[in-house]
DNA sequence: ATTTCAACTGAGACCGTATCGGGTGAAATG
DNA sequence: CATTTCACCCGATACGGTCTCAGTTGAAAT
């Protein structure tokens, strides 16, 4: 008697679809979209051999440099035993190396290859026509709008305030 | 001699931060954003004793009514054998029932329970105030706009043109 | 010597894929 | 027209790979 057919009436609730006002409507969208744009990058990352997992690592060494493993875990994320295996691909692929730093001897420092950055370089170049794609419904200020909203949610003002 | 320091030069890399103009930026940056939504989704259904997964199966059971099993898996995105792990749990907690239709012997449509009808409620009570952080940042009307724009990236016009 | 912190390893949970056992409808056969 | 056969579909299960987490080892600091 109570629930039998769709109702939808009361408040607000969630619909997984468009338009929705429901306090889960955001989370919602935003795991639609990003299941696009990942699958997106996968693709266009696989003909280069890696997936979105080793290209992440990259991303922290080009960005910051020779990095210890620990690190590299905080920054993707991800769990250290994963980063390990995936530092183990990159090496086996020749795209990156783990240094021992002199003074101490625990350390690893995970360092990018030449032949990492060529990859590294060639992705960016097979990834644009793609990203250009994903934003195909977008004029370009829409785009860079969506961007800064973005980051507003991703990145709270003071850290997390 | 070449990659040594991180040198930020050349074209446009990714970097996982904000004011990225890489063709990876977008999607970084609704993996993050994401990645928060989702924590903090998850956190306000803790307590209720369930996981996001349960909560997606049980939206599109507000939202369609008795759905077959085959499209729940459609529906959520997750591949059918997932869908059977969480509707095994939703019926041990009661929340929803598997039924046999007359005709057809071999469909199980899934159906909510009064009590999941009430779960689904207490959900959204208790994910009003977590939501309100999430965009705590925002202004209101930013906030529709963000969503609107992320509608399009998620839900392409015309399907997938 | 003891404490601390790094990388690593192995056991267990988790997820997606392949396969199985019905069930149905329709076409083929007499 | 009745019956058999066949291809497909559904839900369920079994299996294999992947990821996660607690515990181990070894090095450095105190």
């Amino acid at each position: 008697m109570t629930a039998d057919v769709p109702h939808q009436a009361t408040t607000s609730r969630a619909t997984d679809r468009p338009g929705d006002t429901s306090p889960f409507a955001l989370g919602l969208l935003l795991r639609q979209a990003h299941w696009r744009a990942a699958a997106v990058m996968t693709e266009a990352l696989r003909p280069l051999g890696i997936e979105l997992r080793h290209f992440a690592v990259l991303i922290v060494l080009m960005d910051r440099g020779p990095t210890v493993q620990r690190d590299l875990a905080a920054a993707t994320g991800s769990d250290k035993a994963g980063v390990m295996r995936v530092v183990d691909d990159l090496e086996r692929k020749g795209l990156a190396v783990r240094k021992t730093i002199p003074g101490d001897r625990r350390v690893r420092v995970v360092e990018i290859t030449p032949q990492g950055v060529e990859l590294f370089d060639a992705a960016h170049v097979a990834a644009e026509p793609p990203a250009e794609r994903l934003v195909a419904g977008l004029e370009p200020d829409e785009a860079e709008r969506l961007k800064e909203l973005l980051t507003r949610i991703a990145y709270p003002a003071g850290g997390e305030a």
